[in-house]
DNA sequence: TTAACAAGGTTGCATATGCAACCAAAGGGT
DNA sequence: ACCCTTTGGTTGCATATGCAACCTTGTTAA
C-alpha cells in the first residue's frame, strides 16, 4: 500500500537532515579555520583507515560516488597536497592513493572536531535508541540496493 | 562523552542512506523518461503544496538551499517552461513563484512516481518503528539546530 | 526629508556530482 | 600473435550548491 503524503515517508526526513549535517560540519570546519570539505575529508579518512593501498576505483565504490567524481575530487586533494597518486606493481592503470604526510597532520588535528559534531548530534539519544536507529536506517538502505540497480 | 570511532555515529549512516536515496530516486525517474530531478521535483512539490503565493526567499529557507542555489534552479525550471515568476501587490524586490500548466501536468504526473520510491524504501517497517524512526531523527535534527548558526 | 538599514534577488567564483564517451592497459581465448 | 573484452582512469557537458559581493527597492529613524 502507498503512503498518500510525503510527510509520512523516510526521504523529507532523510533529505532535511542531511542537509542540516552538511552545513552544520561545514560550521565546525569553518569555526575551526580548516580548508576543507566534509567530502574531501571522508575521503582522507578512508585512505587513512584501509590497511593496504587502495586504488581510486575502490575509493569511489567505498564512498559512493562515481569515479569521474572521484577523480576530480582527488585532483583538488593533489592540488593542496593532502594526497599522492602512485602506480605500484606491474599494473599501470592502478592508481593507488596515499596520504601525504601534510594529509595524515591535518587528518588528525580534524578527526577530533569531526567526532565532536558527531557526539553534538546524538545528545540525548540512548544507546537504545541509537541502536534501534541503525537498524531502521539499514533496513532502508536494504530496501534502496534490492530496489535498485 | 565523544564517541571514538565514526561507525557508531549517524553521520556515516545519514550519508549513505541519503546518497543512496537520491541515486535510486534519480533511476527511477529516468526508468519512466522523466526530464527532471529531484530537486527541481522537489520545488515543484513545495511550489504546489503551498496555498497562498511563495517567494524566492521563503522557498529557499523551506527547501534548505541558499538563495543564490534557489535562483539558479528556478533559472533551469524557468526554462523548460515549468514554473513562472510574477511581481504581486506593489513591492517590486518580492518575485512570487507560480507552477505553469505544463509544471502542474509535469507534478501530479510524478507524483505516484516519487510515492511509490517512498515505499519501496520503507518495505518491511512496522509504523511504530516508522514512528520511532521519526522521532529520533527529529531529535537529531533538534540538536543539529542547536548546536549550529 | 534624508540617510542608514533591511530585504530580496542575482552574479562571480569555487567545489561536488552523474552520465556518457573516450583512451590506455591488461587478460583471455582462439 | 591477434582480436575481443574488461578494467581503470580522465574529460566534456550539465546540474546543484555555498559564500561573498553586489544591486535594487522598501523601511525606519533621526
Amino acid at each position: 500500500m502507498q503512503p498518500q503524503e510525503f510527510k509520512s515517508t523516510v526521504g523529507p526526513y532523510l533529505g532535511k537532515t542531511y542537509k542540516l549535517m552538511n552545513l552544520f560540519i561545514a560550521e565546525e570546519i569553518q569555526r575551526n579555520n580548516l580548508d576543507i570539505t566534509v567530502e574531501q575529508w571522508v575521503c582522507l579518512k578512508v585512505v587513512s583507515e584501509t590497511p593496504t593501498p587502495i586504488i581510486q576505483n575502490d575509493l569511489a565504490l567505498i564512498t559512493m560516488r562515481n569515479k569521474a567524481s572521484l577523480t576530480r575530487l582527488l585532483n583538488t586533494l593533489e592540488k593542496k597536497g593532502l594526497i599522492v597518486r602512485k602506480m605500484l606493481n606491474n599494473d599501470s592503470r592502478r592508481k593507488y592513493v596515499f596520504l601525504s604526510d601534510k594529509g595524515k597532520e591535518l587528518f588528525d588535528e580534524t578527526k577530533p572536531i569531526f567526532l565532536n559534531a558527531m557526539q553534538k548530534m546524538q545528545v540525548g539519544l540512548s544507546n537504545d535508541e541509537l541502536e534501534q536507529f541503525f537498524i531502521t536506517i539499514t533496513k532502508i538502505q536494504n530496501n534502496i540496493q534490492l530496489h535498485s540497480k
